[in-house]
DNA sequence: TCCCTTATGTAATCATCGATTACATTTCAG
DNA sequence: CTGAAATGTAATCGATGATTACATAAGGGA
């Protein structure tokens, strides 16, 4: 089966097409197989993304030296798209409310987690590749937490906030995003309803209760 | 179980001794082998647990009809140890403060999942068998979840909180106290310290910042 | 242009796993 | 005592991750 021939530069048609015997890109073709074997619910195996590139169930290993590191460049690919939606988010939030900034962020990152669970999962867990396997990820995730930092900080520079420990809440925080992302994603919102938005509109008020219960009170409210 | 009574009323060596061909209770051993299996870190396989059980590969699915069956039923035993343990602190927790009580559920829940980390998973993912497979494993998580409802229903009532908003304030603490758990079983705590004890602290900690934040403010703090 | 090195894909193979089937042994009720 | 039911074994299947030997393509000197 060896292929056939010249005629392509670049079998641009993956869908069982005329393939040259040299792939193209097969690296990026296999990560993006496996990004939406995930999001299907699936579990992601190395035969069947080369399945979906076409391609032999050894081959695959020609460009990543084991099943972790596919995962983790498919980690490292999630982790992109993740943090580019919640930049986008944080460019749009008001430059100067650290607490509306903290507020966009814990949205844009709980939307993001809930429209992509399987990705989201891949991106936290840990669990589908060896600790460690992507230096990238572990840097990218220390350099979203030190934002949440630098926002609390502010905050508490322009005396915003009812407590000064702000290891404390920043780490309480965490935990409320990444808990409601992950009761979403392990199934402890009992199909709340048909209604989809429901669980956004729930997470943005579990968000607002969290800033008001870290906020100082104002003589207004 | 009826088990046989001649000469040892159980064969307590298992470690490739004289066993009869009939195993006593082949059912339990193979649930504590997984149990064990998950506390070390291993993943859990029917054969693996078999091979602990000294068995045949095959014999484990004479009491289990599939894996699933099997993780079901172990993540059935690990919820009943977890359950048993909030209810030890619930009972130990002064009956009057529905807040005290509040702060003692979380803190005991955190702590057994901070030191059962591999079983708080089993239980707490539903991705370890079909969904479905334990609706007793549902029913018993939804009595926990009853409980916080009645807890925060009592503080309700009795004037100590901020919002009305009973639902959310309830989401909220199971995310963060969720979040706050897997944190910690998804490798989200950096090798804080060397001190075990630290990660516990700051789970009391997090629990007060937050029963903080939604408790009505009291006119001497 | 030719050739040779390197990159990349294939084919064949292995061990492990979950699962099923046919068969053996034990247990227990009647 | 006996035969049916329960329980374990052995053999086997298909899928998977992984490795190895080999085939093919691509590209850079000479």
């Amino acid at each position: 089966m060896p292929a056939r021939q010249p005629s392509k530069p670049r079998a641009r048609r993956q869908t069982s097409e005329a393939r040259p015997y040299h792939h193209g890109d097969l690296r990026r073709v296999l990560i993006d197989a496996a990004l939406q074997l995930a999001a299907e619910g699936a579990e992601v195996s190395v035969r069947e993304a080369a399945r979906r590139a076409a391609v032999s169930p050894g081959a695959p290993f020609r460009h990543f030296p084991n099943r972790d590191a596919l995962m983790a460049a498919v980690a490292g690919e999630a982790q992109r798209r993740f943090r580019a939606e919640i930049e986008v988010a944080l460019n749009q939030a008001p430059a100067a409310d650290p607490l509306a900034r903290f507020r966009a962020f814990g949205l844009a990152y709980l939307r993001w987690a809930m429209r992509n669970p399987a990705h989201f999962e891949i991106i936290s867990t840990g669990r589908y590749f060896a600790h460690g396997s992507s230096a990238e990820l572990t840097r990218d995730n220390a350099e979203l937490i030190a934002l949440t930092e630098r926002m609390l900080a502010d905050a508490a520079e322009q005396g915003l906030l009812r407590s000064a420990d702000l290891k404390r809440i920043q780490i309480a925080g965490r935990a409320l995003v990444y808990g409601f992302a992950r009761m979403n994603l392990d199934g402890h919102f009992p199909r709340w309803g048909v209604e989809e938005g429901e669980t956004e509109r729930m997470a943005e008020g579990v968000i607002d209760l969290f800033i008001a219960g870290i906020a100082k009170p104002t003589r207004g409210a």
